[in-house]
DNA sequence: TACGCCTATAAATAGTCGTA
DNA sequence: TACGACTATTTATAGGCGTA
């Protein structure tokens, strides 16, 4: 159903547009979810054009404070989140020549937080085993995206999709993996922990349109998901 | 000096402003260099604006094809990627009731790429020491951002100085983290550690102006770094 | 109650220069 | 050679609505 709003009419302008904001933590719970999400897929496209545009590897997790966790990462989510900590951990042992200014901060405010999370996922699991949602065999230009996302809204069915895609995509991947991670070994740093866990589901969320549908070569979304209630 | 590009004149636009670009990989490296350097402030700056507006926890690890690594985290890049791996990890080894979704991975296609890197806001660095930069004893909200970045121009000299405060973070983290880790390494919640790190240094990166400049809450740079050359 | 979609506006930023 | 500034534009999105 389209249903247009029917502004044809007097062309009344029913939104006066962007308002600014401030950056202060939203009151509302409801808006607060809205701009979560609405930022948050502004965040990853983002995050995925500088992959594309520059190379670079990156990652990000979200936990969105209640329970979900939503993650990016280009070549992979974990390969980076591990060599990131592959170095933290030479870092503490300390690296031998190079001097190592790698800092370590901490600062948890609200520690005793709750996750319980994992539920979720577990149906979305089984499901996510058919066809193929943005998988595909390779975007246009070679790289792939790594989109882990939770999967908020999307019904399972549609998860199942996904995760077919992402199978297959999985195997190309295993392989192309290890040579990277061979790769990269060298240089100096020493990611430690690399490679990729061969029963990856991928699930990927539809961001039909959030306000910008992304297009990202190739997205895999994974992790847990669902769960109307808070976010 | 100011010396004000002496636009008066005829009124000439040099600048055509912003051109629409293709999400293609960048050949020039130079600009990618450049593309890279404003986006990753950009998207730090956005991930930090959705952690004050909707709560949320978000860790960011981006690297630059060659070497360095920069990290964007709010309570603590560490924190976050920790509870991440945490319930990898259980997904990996199966927990026992819930089922794990996590996807996995991995198309490389430029590996060895070259990008050398970046340097900038060294100066910045010394300065956030003062005129609070963003440390501070911590915004206004209670939170507080960490920001983990490379030291990326720095010089070894400053790095030192990153290295001290870091060192003696880095006492405190390993503590907590490895509370942390245990914690997860349970059932499946348990968020155990908690506290924070006294003497948490800030440092934080002039972003004077690369086209926004962020005031992050609280903001730590560290990460190991220099190393000019190739990146 | 959450999501899709639209619009007007706030932001981000590609190109350029001038400069350190 | 790289960074700080400065636009002209391209994007991202805060609000609003109507719907599933």
């Amino acid at each position: 159903m389209v249903m247009m709003r029917e502004s044809g009419g007097a062309g009344k302008k029913t939104t006066q547009g962007r308002k600014k904001i401030e950056i202060k933590k939203i009151e509302s719970l409801s808006n607060r979810q809205v701009t979560f999400s609405k930022r948050r897929g502004g965040l990853f496209k983002k995050a995925s054009e500088l992959c594309v545009l520059s190379g670079a590897e990156i990652a990000i997790i979200v936990h969105s404070l209640g329970k979900r966790i939503f993650a990016f990462g280009h070549p992979s989510a974990d390969a980076i989140v591990a060599r990131y900590l592959g170095e933290e951990t030479d870092a503490g042992a300390e690296a031998e020549a190079e001097v190592d200014t790698r800092g370590f901060n901490r600062h948890y405010s609200d520690v005793s937080r709750e996750l319980e999370a994992e539920k979720k996922r577990r149906d979305a699991f089984e499901e996510e085993k058919r066809a193929g949602g943005c998988v595909g065999g390779g975007g246009g230009g070679g790289d792939v995206l790594w989109w882990n996302q939770d999967v908020e809204g999307i019904e399972l069915a549609e998860l199942e999709r996904y995760a077919a895609a992402l199978e297959e995509l999985l195997r190309n991947i295993e392989l192309r993996a290890n040579d990277l991670v061979i790769s990269h070994s060298l240089p100096e740093v020493v990611p430690a922990a690399a490679s990729l866990n061969p029963s990856a589901e991928g699930l990927f969320g539809g961001q039909n349109q959030l306000g910008n549908n992304f297009d990202f070569e190739n997205c895999i979304v994974p992790h847990q998901g669902f769960g109307y209630g808070q976010f």
